[in-house]
DNA sequence: AAATCGACCTGATATAGGTCAACTCAGGGT
DNA sequence: ACCCTGAGTTGACCTATATCAGGTCGATTT
């Protein structure tokens, strides 16, 4: 079943490849140089486009062996770890245009599961390929460790979160967080559909579902927000902002 | 050894090459495979041994300009960054034969500021020269993917810990880590010199002072610690494990 | 040795956010 | 139409941890 797909796949000419993707902007291909048409084809010719998943299908599940790594072309994606004792923690959220899987590369294993949000479609680049493209086009090397590091800088803004802020700092850098990677999207930073759930949120940001219900409240009380449900729209977003910067979190 | 006659030759004088540094089972030179002598040799022509740092004595800075990643010989690391409310967030402490720097590659800048805690060597390891010997040698090549996606998975593990973790959790958790990697350098895992600061600690764990200081009393009147200043003796191991795998912060 | 300083510890009190419980609401199945 | 279920919200209460305010100790200066 899974393997008729993968040659039906194969076999398939691929007339929605990197050159007409929406996100080929985002992905991959921003490593373009000067004779982009011709690495852009390269880089076609590894990207294998997967079949739609349904909302909780794994694109890949902790421990199983590190092949490749993935952009999300539609849709969204959680990433999440079994911590210790047994409890879920989600590491990530993607969305399209932005690539995940890096963390299988310490020891050939994926540490995390990642699943999707809603009906979702993402590429597989397998690591081995793309590597080989790395050595043979410098630009595609350095872009790739700019991806990795990019993923280590994203790690250590929400540590600096997670450590010291408060709940509506938390909230708020989220939504704002969310709001600048739908611009880069090219869609509208005002209203954000979040693909996740409360619990989602509430696990990610380290707080419990009944706070982060209670700071949308909040946030919708003074105006900073319209919320229904998964629907959001900013109204005041330098409101939001503030919070951020002054360590003032009153009103 | 002949290998020392040919550093010499090279014109460094490098009398404590990666041949004789202690930590050479950990840092870069696990990469080896077969033709190792031929490998350390490259790879101790690229190393740079600084002077010794000073407790506080910056490697490099926030917004510095990327150049190289490091490894800590003797001595002990922390990389913090400022947030933008301007509060300063430790990222990471560095003990011997870890290494750090890699958050400078996404943006060609260091993000972090990284410090020595007490009296410090460290091996600086250009970054450009590292990547084409990893163009040359797969192995460095792959071993070198396999240091960034280390660290990933480090931060990972702290964004569990602090998003998930009791003040008592979130302690324990970091003397166990720290006595986990004693080990590796071949060192006792029951005593242990804390080389940072309570203050240093509780930012690191997102928690006050107090709190470090509370728990670390409440371990040692529960006969989990002794503890003297920065001198822990760790008495029960199991006690302290055990705080991490059941969610059962009792006692 | 008196004074200063910084790191650390401890106790009393305050509070942000966790916990528990009740409720609404929107699907989905029968 | 009906119940069910699960997600979300809200309120009342509680507790882990922050905050504030002294302390001790050891090192450094005078």
């Amino acid at each position: 079943m899974d393997t008729i797909v993968k040659t039906i796949h194969v076999g398939f000419a691929k007339p929605f490849g990197c050159h007409s993707c929406r996100m080929n902007k985002l992905c991959i291909p921003l490593a373009l140089g000067s004779d982009e048409l011709d690495k852009l084809d390269q880089l076609n010719a590894l990207v294998q486009r997967k079949n739609p998943l349904q909302p909780r299908d794994g694109v890949f599940f902790s421990g199983d062996p590190f092949t490749s790594i993935y952009a999300v072309r539609s849709g969204s994606i959680k990433s999440f770890c079994i911590d210790t004792d047994g409890r879920e923690q989600v590491t990530g959220f993607y969305l399209p245009g932005e690539i995940f899987g890096w963390d299988g590369l310490a020891n050939d294993h994926y540490q995390n599961t990642a699943i999707a949000l809603e009906t979702t479609s993402v590429c597989e680049i397998p690591y081995d390929q793309l590597d080989k493209l790395g050595s043979a086009i410098p630009s595609i090397k350095k872009y790739v460790m700019k991806l990795i590091s990019h993923e280590l800088n994203a790690d250590q803004r929400l540590i600096a979160l997670l450590a010291g802020k408060s709940a509506h700092q938390k909230l708020a850098s989220l939504l704002l967080s969310i709001s600048d990677r739908l611009v880069v999207q090219g869609l509208s930073p005002r209203r954000l559909w979040l693909p996740m759930s409360r619990g989602e949120i509430s696990n990610y940001l380290g707080m419990t579902v009944e706070t982060v219900s209670r700071a949308l409240s909040h946030f919708q009380r003074n105006n900073y927000l319209h919320v229904n449900k998964k629907d959001i729209e900013i109204l005041d977003k330098q409101a939001l902002r503030s919070l951020l910067i002054s360590s003032d979190d009153t009103e």
